[in-house]
DNA sequence: TATGAATGAGTGTTCATTCAT
DNA sequence: AATGAATGAACACTCATTCAT
């Protein structure tokens, strides 16, 4: 029974797994459940036993993508010590958020390149969680402010808005194996912090290495 | 004869218009041509006249998207004086890109949309036409640092990213009829060569009114 | 008056044929009125001005192809002096056969071609029209009978099919610029009425050089 | 299993004969998806299961109808004794065709109706296939020839073509049940052996009663 | 006479989903 | 738990035909 339960639930992830993989590569409305039972070495017919629909799927994929960056940025963050300075958290944040999306990177990657095609029921569902996630940064921003490191007349919710835009992005160019992610989220920081023509910035000399030409939608 | 081709070149843009509001709303596979047809007030068949298939109703709709913002771009560069600062040309390129999305805001819209679920060689067209306006931004942050405007640490490439990624971003958050161009223009210049802990900051005090909550893929 | 009139015959002429090469080329469903349109360097539309309908259009294609190769036929018969004998009647026929069907070959190779695809109403008609050619060979036949040419045991209905299976089939194989006509009648006369085996036979001795691969359905 | 696989067996043939009949009624491009899987009680989109395509079905259609032929004419040239003369060979091949073409009619009139519609890749591969058949009578008539069965002057070629056309052509005429197959043979052979005028001629008697007014193209 | 533009019925094909086994 | 077979609704696209100009 216990055996039964435990291959079941190893089936379950396998097709879990194969969906990420393929609603990465296809986008929601380009993945067939056949392409997905064929990754998971399934008939597509089987995949039904598992998930109800490939609603359902997308929508157990989804939730991860957003789930794992979420958590492991809000451990991240706890785990800092209470006198962590605002930029401490920033990098801690970035460095959470970029481990987190390597993590998963299939599910994150599903997420960015099938969101968009999703029926509006599962994306509102989606975007009820990702809210969540903006709101961990608006606290971390204020806190960061309310301390006295940021310029009195920075704006914060831009300043949200442009973090989280570059961070979003950085799922198309970031490649795991090029820069150490620590480096990154320096870099990050100091842009965010200091600016291009500031004096302070740790930000590192040379270009980064895992950077590869950006493209724009 | 005159009139016959303004009719049809009326019916052409009529049809192209709707294509690149139903793609902005349903992406690339979930648009149907019957969706496109009764948005333009056609049979489904009768697109066909107009254009050869879904895929060449899509590349203009991509095409127009990106053009726009590079032509402006570019205009907006070459109106300015040779002595302008780096600061001067970043903001008239902010400015310019955010005027253009807003001008063929469906477009931009279908293009971010839509990008991630077109055929392969259909991308790849219009990735050369990005790439060549990720270069634009290039030589200018390339030219502010010559100048010695930039912090010498600065890495340029990551900046560039984190511009065109925050920059990318604003589509899915920047509603005209708010805060007014130039004001978010010279936020987001003063973010990017300030930083929020900066000393320097023309950035407004109070929080921006076109701004909506963000979402993360 | 009569000019515009003979203007629109000629128009009319230059539809008819170019439909006969299409139809020729594609078979009936394979053929569009574009492709005809096309053709005759016309608009689709413009077409409805000379035929009714595409039904209209195959209907005066195939009665040129059966018409030519009766009335042909039926003349060279009646250039024949009374007191010509049934291997002289056979011969001419199958003479006049072979010119009629090169003279109109669009219009034969198109019959060929599109006959059974055409909507039964339209194949009826035409098929009446195939039947009285058939009747005129019944009538050669009989008559070289009654004259005591045949072989006594001779199946006349046999030998009919015979010849006009072997003669319909020529079409495939048979191309102008080849063996004379007159050969390849002589040589079709001699194997009708010699056989293989007969000691009679005009039947020449090379291969003759109008002569293809043939193809069997 | 077992079960199974002949359940699904069944059903691919149950689609296939639908289809020949269909193909023969209606020609290629006359026939519909839609129609095959009303004539083999199927939803037009289940017959994808067991072909892949429209043209997958017409190649499978078309190469029984040769394949038939071929094969029943090749074995009964086999079970001839060596010693088998041309004029005996000669009528078991054609006995053998005529069968053929009568056991598997749906097939082999699907060919004669759609071939000339199918698009060139198809009709090349089946193309192949009917000269082989073309070859066999060939080496018939050479070997009849060889053995000094023909008269010298015999054009074989011609002969060839005469006897493949008018063999072709029995698919349109010859109806089950009419005059033996064994008889129409005999008849067959007579007049392409001995002529009409011949004086050899084991030419019946009668009027063949499985003989319908032919057509023409 | 001829055309540009449009229509509507239909085509082959795909695919999420169901269900008996 | 999984599969083979089937379904039905949809899809992109084609085409004969119409009609105002």
């Amino acid at each position: 029974m216990t055996k039964n339960l435990a291959k079941s639930a190893i089936s379950q992830k396998r097709v879990l797994d194969a969906a990420a993989r393929i609603f990465r590569d296809y986008g929601y409305a380009g993945t067939t459940m056949r392409a997905i039972a064929d990754e998971a070495d399934l008939k597509a017919g089987s995949i039904y036993y598992h998930y109800k629909s490939k609603d359902d799927l997308i929508s157990a994929v989804l939730d991860i993508g957003i789930r794992a960056v979420t958590d492991n940025v809000d451990k991240a963050l706890k785990a800092l010590p209470e006198t962590a300075t605002g930029r401490e958290r920033i990098e801690a944040a970035i460095r959470a958020h970029l481990s987190a999306i390597i993590e998963v990177g299939d599910y994150t990657l599903a997420t960015r390149r099938a969101l968009g095609q999703v029926p509006e029921p599962i994306r509102a569902r989606n975007r009820y969680m990702r809210d969540a996630y903006g709101a961990i940064w608006q606290k971390i921003l204020a806190d960061a402010h309310e301390r006295g490191e940021f310029n009195t007349t920075a704006n914060l919710s831009l300043a949200r808005l442009f973090i989280l835009g570059a961070l979003n992005w950085t799922v198309e160019w970031f490649k795991p194996g090029g820069r150490p992610i620590d480096d990154v989220a320096r870099e990050f920081a100091a842009v965010v912090l200091d600016g291009l023509s500031g004096n302070g910035g740790a930000a590192a000399a040379g270009p980064s290495e895992s950077v590869r030409t950006p493209t724009l939608p």
